[in-house]
RNA sequence: GGGUCGGUGGUCGAGUGGUUAAUGGCACCGGGCUGUAAACCCGGCUCGCGAAGGCGAUACGCAGGUUCAAAUCCUGCCCGGCCCA
């Protein structure tokens, strides 16, 4: 056994790779109180899935539970509803009661791939935010200028922009501040966009009494564009319930450029592990490809476990690489369907019966190897058949 | 409330009575070259019917109207920007 950290090589360790801390100083006066702190990280259910963006965060906040504070993990039922302008430059439409519903059932679940959840406390806002009375929202208001808002990057653009600001999207940051106030906590987590809204928490705990958290950020990760921060929005996310397959070919598909990007914060790599790769591939003597097989596996690995990563590898080499056909494949039932274009549609890689014809018409369909090319063919297959769609689609069809 | 400008396909943005599902960029999907990278080249990008040539339906905020013919003109409504109050 070692000897025990130092407050401060506590603190360190926390927070190694984070964009931003206010205020370290703070972080580390309060571990040395022996105290476990108070963490929260809030995550507004605006989406059904999770993905390795999220994924970031929440792994800091599982550095924290093994360090043995408090953990809360938030669910922003009640700010989805205002929905958060950050990063916006248009307004953001409100979500409905039922999608907001439907998004948060699998959010545990799915958090909980990063988080040992039962060391965690699941809160909901709207369990304090839903029973603000007007007269306490307006005392809130009072605490935070337009021209404190107009500061933000985003809202600046859109003022002098003239894109329309909602009067409630000012509220959305003091909603969140609330939160904090509400659950008295030591320290908040977020995306480096949430920078804003984590530090306007700070006077409203210190007007509450109460001392002002610790806010912590965390880069963001880039999506498989290169380009964009990754959304599912955008399209361009690796999710954290996908399959080994798609979670492997995904990774393979970010730009070169991002492959130590990727390496610290989806593989999450030691940061002298990062340096080394970077060093290496700048200097071409590691081949990008190789590392970022390593990197889509080690990827999979954290979701699905090793052996699944390793399968996973091993179908991307074989079918994609060498284009065999894979073994293994999900089974559609014919159904009596007749013409190509219905298979295609039925196995769900058209969207309709136009799109699977100019599929069949660019020469991306092809049965058990064989291109077809007639757009109006028929099923005329008596036994299984593969069925591939471009390059990484296939389904056996069974009579 | 008044004035004024505007609302076009996933997005940006042309078009402003008469080839045309609507130029172009981006995104996206296929194909080629590769390493499912980058760069580049080609094709596609509303839906249904038909073996095919093709036919039909729907589409430029919404609803009506004028016209042989409208995204384009008129009326009303809805939404937004700016200015004034």
């Amino acid at each position: 056994m070692s000897a025990p950290l130092s407050a401060r090589e506590r603190a360190a360790a926390l927070v190694e790779g984070c964009d931003h801390v206010e205020k370290l100083s703070e972080l580390v006066e309060r571990i040395r109180h022996g105290r476990p702190l108070r963490v929260y990280l809030g995550l507004d259910p605006t989406s059904p899935d999770l993905h390795l963006g999220h994924a970031v965060v929440l792994r800091l906040l599982q550095r924290f539970v093994e360090d043995g504070h408090d953990v809360i993990l938030l669910i922003g039922d009640f700010t989805a509803r205002i929905g958060d302008p950050s990063g916006r430059n248009a307004l953001r439409p409100a979500l409905s009661d039922e999608q907001i519903e439907a998004n948060m059932k699998t959010y545990a679940a799915q958090a909980g791939k990063v988080l040992d959840m039962s060391r965690v406390t699941l809160r909901y806002n709207s369990e304090w935010l839903s029973k603000l009375t007007f007269s306490e929202i307006y005392k809130l208001l009072s605490l935070t200028t337009v021209a404190q808002m107009l500061d933000r990057n985003d809202f600046k653009q859109r003022f002098e922009g003239g894109v329309p600001i909602a009067l409630h999207e000012f509220v959305y940051p003091v909603a969140v501040a609330y939160d904090s106030v509400a659950m008295n906590v030591d320290v908040e987590l977020g995306g480096s966009d949430q920078l804003f809204n984590l530090l306007i928490s700070r006077p409203y705990q210190i007007h509450a009494g109460q001392q002002p958290e610790i806010c912590i950020t965390v880069p963001l990760l880039e999506g498989i564009d290169g380009e964009h921060k990754m959304s599912k929005s955008l399209g361009n996310h690796i999710g954290l319930t996908e399959s080994p397959n798609d979670m492997f070919g995904k990774t393979m598909r970010i730009p070169d450029s991002l492959i130590p990007r990727y390496a610290k914060l989806a593989a999450w790599w030691p940061a002298a592990e990062v340096d080394r790769l970077q060093r290496e591939l700048g200097a071409g003597t590691l081949a990008a490809m190789d590392e970022k097989k390593r990197i889509a596996e080690e990827v999979v690995a954290l979701y699905h476990g090793r052996e699944a990563a390793g399968a996973a590898r091993d179908w991307f080499e074989r079918t994609i690489q060498r284009g065999e056909i894979p073994t293994e494949m999900p089974e559609l039932p014919l159904a009596g369907r007749e013409k190509l274009v219905d298979v295609i549609v039925a196995a769900g890689f058209a969207e309709s019966k136009r799109a699977a014809q100019r599929l069949i018409a660019e020469g991306a369909v092809k049965i058990d190897g064989v291109p077809v090319t007639d757009p109006a063919a028929r099923w005329t297959v008596a036994g299984p058949a593969v069925l591939q769609v471009g390059s990484r689609k296939f389904v056996r069809i069974v009579p």
